[in-house]
DNA sequence: CAGTATCCTGTGTGATACTG
DNA sequence: CAGTATCACACAGGATACTG
């Protein structure tokens, strides 16, 4: 049970998100999973974590609803890790921190893992956020309503 | 100074991205930052983090070049902590986090803070991703290219 | 108000060893 | 291979006091 300062009382989406998904770690798990990781072994290659380390993970992700455990499908007594629709659901948030690693994090040319689009083999566009009558919109075109609070008021809310 | 295990040598942008960022209060105080808050008090009320806590971490995203100090615009002598153009682009970010919380983690007509359109006052569109030619993409229309390395590999890697 | 300095504690983390 | 159990340490995180 990762134990830390909980997020999970605020009115705000974002602090609630990064409270359900737990840690750096557990991130990059997912990152495996829509990479095509199910096994523990597959996992704890790629990440190269201690493995209670990972095991306390995978707990955690198929306790908040974003793994699922299956029988693996080799017939072996041990399970597969997939995603749920909830985890699946973090797609767009994979994607925008791998586009935002790519922009800022390697030199031209330096060699990087890559999203392809199966069909064509070319990466997807960069994400862009839209109104709801589809103008494009920058940070500067939103605002953030803070909700009204009942009575007494929690911490890391905003 | 945050010290944990490392990402920024992974050759996955996933991994450089959640390196660069530092932790969940840093990417909380990112989140601030987008709804306006530039002065520390702001972000420690928001927060409700220490201020020993606040101050290192503002000291990590400036150094990441994320955060920008400005003088303060109050004429008093303290600084304002401003989005660089690489903290703006981490705009579909926040708001796939955003978006996947609302989505997952409050109950139908629980009240929480809510990004909306300036002109409209509605909330932006969910995020897509698109394929180079504009067909929407879901998890199992990717894959993952990993890069040649060329001799010894690091962990945490793909 | 905007930090810095100091201290304390819990625990996240990684190594290692062990099991079926 | 897929985990669990145990251990030791560093350090994140919080509280508090102090400064300009």
């Amino acid at each position: 049970m990762v134990k830390r300062t909980r997020f999970n009382e605020s009115d705000c989406p974002v602090a609630r998100s990064v409270d359900a998904i737990g840690d750096w770690w557990s991130l990059l798990i997912v990152r495996d999973a829509f990479d095509g990781s199910r096994r523990f072994g597959e996992f704890q290659r790629s990440l190269g974590v201690a493995k209670n380390i990972l095991a306390s993970r995978l707990r955690d992700l198929v306790a908040g609803g974003i793994l699922d455990m299956a029988p693996a499908a080799d017939g072996s007594a041990y399970h597969e890790y997939v995603l749920t629709p909830k985890g699946r659901d973090l797609f767009p948030v994979i994607v925008a921190l791998r586009q935002w690693g790519e922009g800022h994090f390697f030199d031209p040319g330096e060699p990087h893992s890559e999203m392809v689009d199966l069909r064509h083999g070319r990466p997807p566009r960069a994400l862009e956020v839209h109104s709801a009558d589809g103008r494009q919109l920058g940070p500067d075109d939103i605002t953030v309503k803070k909700v009204e609070r009942p009575a007494g008021a929690a911490a890391a809310s905003e």
